[in-house]
DNA sequence: TACTATCATGAGTTTCATTCACGATGCACA
DNA sequence: TGTGCATCGTGAATGAAACTCATGATAGTA
């Protein structure tokens, strides 16, 4: 059996106009053609779908089932179709965003709720690259944009900064460092270092500091949330290293000090990775622009 | 753009084996066919809907949402193709019953009953032609049979008995006429005449009695309920022709008394009209066997 | 680098929906 | 009961579109 969605057109056209001659003007072929294609869905069906006992022929109580699937259908196909016209135009599409950056959902949000008001037809989501190798997942169109540090200069990924930020060490009042003025990587000897649950290989401080220096501290806590990453550092569990941003929103708290990385303070560059060619879609370079207005009111505390 | 069902099952295959070749070879297909038709989908729609940056090609975000379009409607159509099957195996149909006999509802019900359980595909109803001519209504297969007692020899309608039956009179045991032996036309002058709210010619006692002798009653009352009919006729608020087995299932009353209808009684057969050839239907047949078997308990009491 | 698996492409073939022209048939109205 | 009109069915011809075959291109892999 093979139902086509013209035959489902025919159908309901037929059913609406009440005649074949009016169904066929009203889908533009001519009458002959319809009947033709009716003989022919009915061949293939091996039912019979239209009353011809008189005339203007009439939908059979089959030829009526066969409507209901039309009626549910056809709707299901213009759906599509006006999606489709969306994405052409590019109204429409996805925007998945992976982040390598975990403590980049606080500045996320907000821009995404402004984005949302302009892009509703766009798809938005958010995921943390905690399990997953968030370049390779938008290589394979897992995701759309990538928020990232690393600039690892692939041939077919196209890398747009967003921002600077100083990676800062925070230690509690009551820590020894705190009497510092810069801390430097045989600091860490001795210390508890709280971290986001990532490989450590993609911290600022493993990348910049320690791993150079071939330093460990004497543990490593990791700890998911921001606000209990500085909860734990001001009662003296351990230090860390956070951006500077993190730490202007959060800074309240009179039992946490600030240093600077030696030497005299490290300057890191936030990137978004698109696919190449990608930028242009406007929906796209919006959501960028967004992004860096976002990230100079951050800078300016 | 001009979506079609083969791009459809194309879309789930190439989702489902993970490739072109593989697609190709679940739908009987070449690869080649197969590269060449996403590549026309592609060209309709506008849209990108695999990504051939990596091999095995695979569903972009939009050839996502194609598939779900995809598995919204495939299912509807397999359903429609399982019923239309049963159609054609004589499984699967509609049986819609007209009643120009309006007391047949009480005999008809525990036949439909049975029915129902042998054949759970079929679509059953009933409807009561008091508002429409149920003769056409077949002939326009808007329903499927009609139980009427008037074979009208139509050329494409046919007519097969279910079973004889007795018109007759009744009235109360304090009606003068409860004293006579057998009922004439001039015993309804001065009587009230209560029957179903059909037309007049549509009613045995006109057809038979009253017509032919021209005879009209005092007044005409019509009622639908068989049992209120039987209820006013106890309390002698008027008189009434029924078939004889309504009344042998429901003579409780010792205040009804049941005469022929002169001379000696009168025998009418009830009759299942059909379009012709469509008797041979098993449904159809065994409907009206159902019927003839549940009129032979009926004649019996 | 070679090899394999996979997809793309172009030409040729086949299939099939459509049109054209005409015939058949129901329906309304005299 | 016919007569005209509207409606539907049919068969041959046509043309567009889908498919196949043969081959080329490219990504993943040993």
């Amino acid at each position: 059996m093979h139902i086509e969605i013209r035959h489902l057109r025919t159908i309901k056209a037929i059913h609406e106009t009440g005649g074949l001659a009016r169904a066929a003007d009203l889908l533009n072929i001519t009458q002959s053609a319809l009947s033709h294609q009716i003989k022919g869905i009915e061949d293939q069906a091996g039912v019979e779908l239209f009353v011809r006992r008189s005339k203007p022929l009439r939908l059979s109580a089959a030829g009526l089932r066969m409507l209901a699937a039309a009626d549910a259908i056809l709707p299901i196909l213009t759906d599509l179709e006006i999606e489709f016209e969306g994405l052409q135009d590019g109204r429409a599409g996805r925007l998945h965003i992976a982040l390598e950056c975990h403590a980049c959902f606080e500045w996320l949000l907000p821009v995404l709720e402004q984005f949302r008001k302009v892009w509703p037809d766009v798809d938005v989501d958010i995921r943390s690259s905690l399990s997953f190798d968030a370049m390779s997942a938008l290589r394979r169109e897992d995701v759309d944009l990538v928020v990232s540090s690393d600039p690892e200069a692939q041939h077919d990924i196209e890398f747009t900064p967003l921002f600077d930020y100083e990676p800062v060490f925070v230690c509690s009042a009551q820590n020894i460092l705190s009497a510092k003025t810069q801390i430097e990587a045989r600091d860490f000897l001795g210390q508890v270092l709280i971290t986001y649950p990532v490989d450590r290989n993609r911290l600022d401080i493993f990348k910049l500091v320690l791993g150079p220096a071939r330093v460990e501290p004497a543990a490593i806590r990791q700890v998911e949330l921001t606000d209990v990453i500085l909860m734990l550092v001001a009662s003296n569990r351990g230090v860390t290293v956070l951006p500077d941003w993190v730490l202007r929103q959060a800074r309240r708290s009179p039992d946490l000090v600030a240093l600077p990385l030696a030497p005299g303070g490290v300057t890191r560059r936030m990137f978004a990775a698109t696919r190449e060619n990608e930028k242009v879609r406007p929906y796209l370079a919006h959501f960028i622009r967004l992004a860096r207005q976002e990230a100079v009111k951050l800078q300016r505390g």
